[in-house]
DNA sequence: CGTTACATTTACGTCAACGTAAGCTTACAT
DNA sequence: ATGTAAGCTTACGTTGACGTAAATGTAACG
């Protein structure tokens, strides 16, 4: 029924942060949620670029990292200059995104194979109290 | 030459870290170099660990959580329940990471259709001038 | 009309992860 | 003996990302 416009409380409840989150990612120009008065209503838009930053958090960037890579996901009302630098700079994004891939795949491994160790372990425990006395 | 120990300033131009940062890492028990006299030494333990670390990092982990996940690549000569407890908790770990994948994953494409939009809109400006006069 | 619930601004506090500066050893080269 | 280069300890400073408290506003409910 709010599918357009969300109060702060509605927010946090959606996003899992606090309200002192919301504002301050606002005051730092994440996000820019329109004004009822003095109350804040986040837009479909507030919605989406805060996912990013979530997201964008738990792959470890700062927020002032974070706020760069958002205007890729704005609107392209620009220039072709300002898309073709646009351009670029996702496109180094995105080689970090793969690269990150990569150490990623090669952690999983590493802990598999400790993984795989440790059971191995466990289970000489296991030989060693097999068929007691 | 050197294979075994290394100086507090090789480790430094080894992992591109300064020397504080390893200190640091030694007053928090992440790594545990031995003293010649006064000074570190930093031994293949040590070189295994930081590296470890230095990876938890670009995911977004804390020095705390690191710690934690550190002691799964230690030594196993543990008892049989510690073993069952760290298998557990490697493998909650490693929920964890395959999750941060699938995410990453989900950036990855995200990124790609944007680049594509882009790319698009980019062509929508040769188009304009192409056959110029 | 009072109070309860939810919102706001302002501002100081906090915690992690180091940076940085001061002052002191130790070892080697000049 | 004197730099000087590398390392050490101690301790205060800084930055990012919020937490938290105080004072205030507003809307709806009983």
């Amino acid at each position: 029924m709010t599918d357009e416009l969300m109060t702060i409380r509605q927010m946090c409840d959606a996003f899992d942060v606090t309200a002192r989150t919301l504002r301050f990612y606002e005051a730092k120009e994440l996000i820019a949620p329109i004004r009822e008065g003095q109350k804040r209503l986040f837009t479909k838009r507030d919605r989406a670029r805060l996912k990013l930053i979530l997201r964008g958090k738990r792959f470890g960037f700062s927020l002032e990292e974070i706020r760069q890579l958002l205007d890729l996901y704005d609107r392209g009302d620009q220039q072709k200059t300002q898309l073709e630098r646009t351009y670029e700079v996702a496109q180094g994004h995105l080689e970090g995104l793969k690269r990150q891939r990569e150490e990623l795949d090669d952690a999983i491994d590493d802990l598999t194979e400790q993984l795989n160790w440790v059971s191995e372990k466990i289970a000489t425990f296991d030989d060693d109290n097999s068929d007691p006395k």
